[in-house]
DNA sequence: AGCCAGGCTAAAT
DNA sequence: ATTTAGCATGGC
Protein backbone atom coordinates (compact mmCIF):
# COMPACT_ATOMS: atom_id res chain seq x y z
CA UNK A 1 0.00 0.00 0.00
CA UNK A 2 2.62 2.43 1.36
CA UNK A 3 5.18 4.04 -0.83
CA UNK A 4 8.82 3.86 0.73
CA UNK A 5 10.60 6.89 1.37
CA UNK A 6 13.28 8.16 3.56
CA UNK A 7 11.98 11.79 3.96
CA UNK A 8 8.63 12.81 5.55
CA UNK A 9 7.13 16.26 6.49
CA UNK A 10 5.65 16.57 9.10
CA UNK A 11 2.99 19.63 9.95
CA UNK A 12 3.38 21.28 13.31
CA UNK A 13 3.55 24.67 14.40
CA UNK A 14 5.22 25.86 18.04
CA UNK A 15 7.54 23.11 18.00
CA UNK A 16 11.16 23.79 19.96
CA UNK A 17 13.31 20.61 18.58
CA UNK A 18 16.55 21.77 20.45
CA UNK A 19 14.13 22.46 23.83
CA UNK A 20 12.29 19.29 23.40
CA UNK A 21 15.37 17.06 22.65
CA UNK A 22 17.70 18.73 24.89
CA UNK A 23 15.81 18.90 27.62
CA UNK A 24 17.15 15.83 29.73
CA UNK A 25 14.04 13.81 28.56
CA UNK A 26 15.35 11.42 26.15
CA UNK A 27 19.39 11.40 26.18
CA UNK A 28 20.48 10.24 22.61
CA UNK A 29 20.12 13.54 20.38
CA UNK A 30 22.96 15.41 19.17
CA UNK A 31 22.75 18.39 16.99
CA UNK A 32 24.47 18.87 13.98
CA UNK A 33 24.61 21.17 10.35
CA UNK A 34 21.38 22.80 11.41
CA UNK A 35 19.48 19.51 12.68
CA UNK A 36 18.90 17.19 15.14
CA UNK A 37 20.16 13.58 14.55
CA UNK A 38 19.10 10.44 16.98
CA UNK A 39 18.04 6.93 16.84
CA UNK A 40 14.14 6.26 17.47
CA UNK A 41 14.03 2.19 17.78
CA UNK A 42 15.90 0.81 15.00
CA UNK A 43 16.06 3.89 13.18
CA UNK A 44 18.65 6.64 12.32
CA UNK A 45 16.56 9.91 12.42
CA UNK A 46 17.56 13.72 11.48
CA UNK A 47 15.01 16.38 12.06
CA UNK A 48 14.86 19.75 11.01
CA UNK A 49 12.58 22.74 11.82
CA UNK A 50 11.16 23.88 8.45
CA UNK A 51 8.26 26.76 7.28
CA UNK A 52 5.40 25.39 9.27
CA UNK A 53 6.71 21.86 10.33
CA UNK A 54 9.66 19.47 11.06
CA UNK A 55 11.23 17.86 8.15
CA UNK A 56 12.45 14.49 9.27
CA UNK A 57 15.41 11.80 7.32
CA UNK A 58 15.81 8.12 7.80
CA UNK A 59 18.96 5.94 6.93
CA UNK A 60 16.62 3.20 5.86
CA UNK A 61 13.23 3.65 3.32
CA UNK A 62 10.58 3.64 5.73
CA UNK A 63 7.01 2.17 4.51
CA UNK A 64 4.89 3.41 7.80
CA UNK A 65 6.02 6.72 9.66
CA UNK A 66 3.72 5.78 12.83
CA UNK A 67 6.37 5.19 14.92
CA UNK A 68 8.05 9.04 14.67
CA UNK A 69 4.84 11.10 14.78
CA UNK A 70 3.71 9.16 18.02
CA UNK A 71 7.32 9.48 19.50
CA UNK A 72 7.24 13.34 18.62
CA UNK A 73 3.69 13.78 19.35
CA UNK A 74 3.31 16.18 17.07
CA UNK A 75 -0.27 16.02 17.06
CA UNK A 76 -0.64 17.16 20.51
CA UNK A 77 -2.73 20.22 21.04
CA UNK A 78 0.14 22.16 23.05
CA UNK A 79 -2.24 25.08 22.63
CA UNK A 80 -4.45 23.46 24.93
CA UNK A 81 -1.85 22.37 27.42
CA UNK A 82 -0.48 25.98 27.77
CA UNK A 83 -4.12 27.02 28.58
CA UNK A 84 -4.94 24.77 31.56
CA UNK A 85 -1.47 25.69 33.13
CA UNK A 86 -2.06 27.84 36.37
CA UNK A 87 -2.88 31.32 35.66
CA UNK A 88 0.20 32.75 37.48
CA UNK A 89 3.26 34.92 37.67
CA UNK A 90 5.99 31.43 37.25
CA UNK A 91 3.96 29.76 34.59
CA UNK A 92 4.05 32.55 32.26
CA UNK A 93 7.63 33.18 32.71
CA UNK A 94 8.44 29.99 31.72
CA UNK A 95 6.13 29.99 28.91
CA UNK A 96 7.29 32.70 27.67
CA UNK A 97 11.01 31.27 27.77
CA UNK A 98 10.43 28.34 26.28
CA UNK A 99 7.37 27.86 24.12
CA UNK A 100 7.40 24.81 21.98
CA UNK A 101 8.66 22.73 24.43
CA UNK A 102 7.16 19.61 23.74
CA UNK A 103 6.94 16.38 25.79
CA UNK A 104 7.88 13.08 23.86
CA UNK A 105 6.54 10.02 24.23
CA UNK A 106 9.79 7.24 24.34
CA UNK A 107 10.01 4.11 24.36
CA UNK A 108 8.88 2.56 27.72
CA UNK A 109 12.02 0.18 28.90
CA UNK A 110 14.66 2.54 27.02
CA UNK A 111 13.02 5.48 29.23
CA UNK A 112 13.41 3.40 32.31
CA UNK A 113 17.00 2.61 31.60
CA UNK A 114 18.25 5.48 31.52
CA UNK A 115 16.58 7.20 34.32
CA UNK A 116 17.75 4.44 36.69
CA UNK A 117 21.46 5.83 34.94
CA UNK A 118 20.33 9.28 35.92
CA UNK A 119 20.38 9.25 39.57
CA UNK A 120 22.80 11.85 40.80
CA UNK A 121 24.14 12.45 37.73
CA UNK A 122 24.19 15.09 34.78
CA UNK A 123 22.98 15.00 31.76
CA UNK A 124 25.93 14.93 30.00
CA UNK A 125 27.44 12.07 32.09
CA UNK A 126 24.25 10.76 31.31
CA UNK A 127 24.37 11.00 27.83
CA UNK A 128 27.73 9.81 27.48
CA UNK A 129 26.74 6.27 29.87
CA UNK A 130 24.00 5.67 27.52
CA UNK A 131 26.09 6.08 24.60
CA UNK A 132 28.43 3.60 25.98
CA UNK A 133 25.51 0.87 26.60
CA UNK A 134 24.49 1.05 23.17
CA UNK A 135 27.64 0.57 21.08
CA UNK A 136 28.62 -2.00 23.53
CA UNK A 137 25.30 -3.93 23.93
CA UNK A 138 22.99 -2.49 21.06
CA UNK A 139 22.32 -3.36 17.57
CA UNK A 140 23.69 -1.88 14.64
CA UNK A 141 21.31 0.33 12.50
CA UNK A 142 21.66 1.64 8.88
CA UNK A 143 23.22 5.22 8.71
CA UNK A 144 23.93 7.34 5.78
CA UNK A 145 26.43 6.67 3.69
CA UNK A 146 29.99 8.09 5.17
CA UNK A 147 27.89 8.25 8.98
CA UNK A 148 29.75 6.51 11.49
CA UNK A 149 28.36 3.96 12.84
CA UNK A 150 24.74 4.35 15.28
CA UNK A 151 23.16 1.61 17.78
CA UNK A 152 20.12 1.18 19.18
CA UNK A 153 19.08 1.45 22.84
CA UNK A 154 19.74 -2.72 24.25
CA UNK A 155 16.96 -4.40 25.19
CA UNK A 156 16.28 -5.86 28.33
CA UNK A 157 16.92 -9.46 26.86
CA UNK A 158 20.44 -8.05 26.05
CA UNK A 159 21.06 -6.07 29.52
CA UNK A 160 19.84 -8.87 31.06
CA UNK A 161 22.51 -11.61 29.83
CA UNK A 162 25.30 -9.76 30.87
CA UNK A 163 27.11 -9.45 34.15
CA UNK A 164 27.64 -6.23 36.61
CA UNK A 165 31.02 -5.75 36.04
CA UNK A 166 30.57 -5.45 31.78
CA UNK A 167 27.72 -2.62 32.89
CA UNK A 168 29.86 -1.34 35.62
CA UNK A 169 32.64 -0.80 32.82
CA UNK A 170 30.06 1.76 31.09
CA UNK A 171 31.06 4.06 33.55
CA UNK A 172 27.31 3.72 35.49
CA UNK A 173 28.69 3.13 39.12
CA UNK A 174 26.68 2.01 41.53
CA UNK A 175 23.70 1.81 39.24
CA UNK A 176 24.87 -1.28 37.36
CA UNK A 177 23.59 -3.70 39.98
CA UNK A 178 20.09 -1.64 39.41
CA UNK A 179 20.16 -1.80 35.86
CA UNK A 180 21.23 -5.20 35.66
CA UNK A 181 18.64 -6.61 37.89
CA UNK A 182 15.77 -3.68 36.63
CA UNK A 183 16.67 -5.67 33.12
CA UNK A 184 16.22 -9.33 34.71
CA UNK A 185 13.00 -8.41 36.32
CA UNK A 186 11.27 -6.75 32.67
CA UNK A 187 12.64 -9.86 30.68
CA UNK A 188 10.79 -12.23 33.09
CA UNK A 189 7.85 -10.06 32.46
CA UNK A 190 7.28 -9.44 36.49
CA UNK A 191 6.26 -6.29 35.43
CA UNK A 192 4.93 -5.02 31.96
CA UNK A 193 5.87 -1.97 31.12
CA UNK A 194 3.90 -2.01 27.81
CA UNK A 195 0.73 -2.38 29.67
CA UNK A 196 1.64 0.34 32.24
CA UNK A 197 -0.57 2.96 30.05
CA UNK A 198 -3.85 0.57 30.72
CA UNK A 199 -3.43 1.36 34.51
CA UNK A 200 -4.45 4.32 37.11
CA UNK A 201 -1.12 6.57 37.72
CA UNK A 202 -1.18 5.24 40.84
CA UNK A 203 -1.36 1.42 40.25
CA UNK A 204 1.37 2.25 37.82
CA UNK A 205 3.83 3.55 39.51
CA UNK A 206 3.31 1.66 42.59
CA UNK A 207 4.61 -1.21 39.80
CA UNK A 208 7.32 0.90 38.67
CA UNK A 209 8.72 1.08 42.56
CA UNK A 210 9.29 -2.60 42.97
CA UNK A 211 12.00 -2.49 40.52
CA UNK A 212 15.49 -1.71 42.05
CA UNK A 213 16.84 2.04 41.81
CA UNK A 214 13.67 3.25 40.89
CA UNK A 215 11.75 5.32 43.34
CA UNK A 216 9.27 8.04 43.11
CA UNK A 217 11.34 10.82 40.88
CA UNK A 218 12.39 8.00 38.57
CA UNK A 219 8.77 6.52 38.62
CA UNK A 220 7.03 9.82 37.98
CA UNK A 221 9.45 10.16 34.61
CA UNK A 222 9.12 6.69 32.82
CA UNK A 223 5.06 7.32 33.53
CA UNK A 224 5.83 10.90 32.34
CA UNK A 225 8.11 10.53 29.25
CA UNK A 226 7.21 6.88 28.35
CA UNK A 227 3.55 6.07 29.85
CA UNK A 228 1.33 9.02 28.69
CA UNK A 229 0.85 10.25 32.21
CA UNK A 230 0.31 13.84 31.83
CA UNK A 231 -0.34 14.03 35.37
CA UNK A 232 2.86 12.85 36.52
CA UNK A 233 4.96 15.31 38.06
CA UNK A 234 9.00 14.36 38.71
CA UNK A 235 10.31 16.43 41.43
CA UNK A 236 14.19 16.77 41.59
CA UNK A 237 16.31 19.21 42.64
CA UNK A 238 16.02 21.46 39.66
CA UNK A 239 12.18 21.70 39.86
CA UNK A 240 12.70 21.69 43.86
CA UNK A 241 14.49 24.58 43.29
CA UNK A 242 12.63 26.39 40.91
CA UNK A 243 9.40 25.71 43.30
CA UNK A 244 11.09 27.12 45.92
CA UNK A 245 12.55 30.39 44.56
CA UNK A 246 9.52 30.84 42.37
CA UNK A 247 7.05 30.10 43.97
CA UNK A 248 7.96 30.15 47.88
CA UNK A 249 10.51 33.47 47.73
CA UNK A 250 12.64 34.40 50.92
CA UNK A 251 10.52 31.54 53.03
CA UNK A 252 11.68 28.02 54.05
CA UNK A 253 9.36 25.41 52.96
CA UNK A 254 9.81 21.63 53.75
CA UNK A 255 10.28 19.03 51.37
CA UNK A 256 6.63 17.90 52.34
CA UNK A 257 4.76 20.75 51.90
CA UNK A 258 6.42 21.36 48.02
CA UNK A 259 5.24 17.57 47.11
CA UNK A 260 1.99 18.54 48.73
CA UNK A 261 2.03 22.07 46.65
CA UNK A 262 3.18 19.91 43.36
CA UNK A 263 0.27 17.54 43.26
CA UNK A 264 -2.24 19.69 43.59
CA UNK A 265 -1.56 23.11 41.81
CA UNK A 266 -0.64 22.33 38.35
CA UNK A 267 -3.68 20.87 37.29
CA UNK A 268 -3.86 18.01 34.47
CA UNK A 269 -1.13 18.36 32.45
CA UNK A 270 1.16 19.04 35.93
CA UNK A 271 3.56 17.25 33.76
CA UNK A 272 4.10 19.35 31.12
CA UNK A 273 4.25 22.08 33.35
CA UNK A 274 7.31 20.76 35.17
CA UNK A 275 9.17 20.39 32.18
CA UNK A 276 8.64 23.84 31.30
CA UNK A 277 9.73 24.89 35.21
CA UNK A 278 12.52 22.10 34.80
CA UNK A 279 13.65 23.90 31.43
CA UNK A 280 13.23 27.29 32.74
CA UNK A 281 15.33 26.70 35.71
CA UNK A 282 18.51 25.37 33.73
CA UNK A 283 18.38 28.03 30.65
CA UNK A 284 17.53 31.08 32.17
CA UNK A 285 20.39 33.76 32.71
C1' DA B 1 40.84 20.14 46.42
C1' DG B 2 36.32 19.87 47.25
C1' DC B 3 31.66 20.03 45.80
C1' DC B 4 27.81 18.55 43.22
C1' DA B 5 25.23 15.98 39.73
C1' DG B 6 17.17 15.07 36.68
C1' DG B 7 18.05 9.67 43.67
C1' DC B 8 17.52 5.48 46.09
C1' DT B 9 18.15 2.64 50.06
C1' DA B 10 19.17 0.87 54.47
C1' DA B 11 20.35 2.25 58.79
C1' DA B 12 19.87 5.43 62.59
C1' DT B 13 17.14 8.70 65.18
C1' DA C 1 7.60 8.31 60.96
C1' DT C 2 11.60 11.18 59.44
C1' DT C 3 16.25 12.15 58.72
C1' DT C 4 20.98 10.85 57.08
C1' DA C 5 25.09 8.62 55.11
C1' DG C 6 26.78 5.93 51.48
C1' DC C 7 26.71 4.70 47.07
C1' DA C 8 30.74 5.35 41.81
C1' DT C 9 32.14 8.48 38.66
C1' DG C 10 33.40 12.69 36.32
C1' DG C 11 33.21 17.81 35.45
C1' DC C 12 34.02 22.12 37.15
Amino acid sequence: MSALTRQIFLPVRDYDLAATLASGQAFRWQARDGGWEGIIGPHWVRLQTRDGGIFAETAAPVADWTWLKNYLQTEADLGAVLKAFPDDEPMHAAVTHCRGLRLLRQDPWECLASFILSSTKQIVQIQQIVALLCERFGERVTTPPGRAAAFSFPDCAALALRSERELRDCRMGFRAPNLLRAAQMVARREIDLARLHTLSVAAARHELVRLPGVGPKIANCVLLFASGFQSAFPVDVWVMKALRELYFPRRRVGEKRIHQFAATHFGPHAGYAQQYLFHYMRTKK
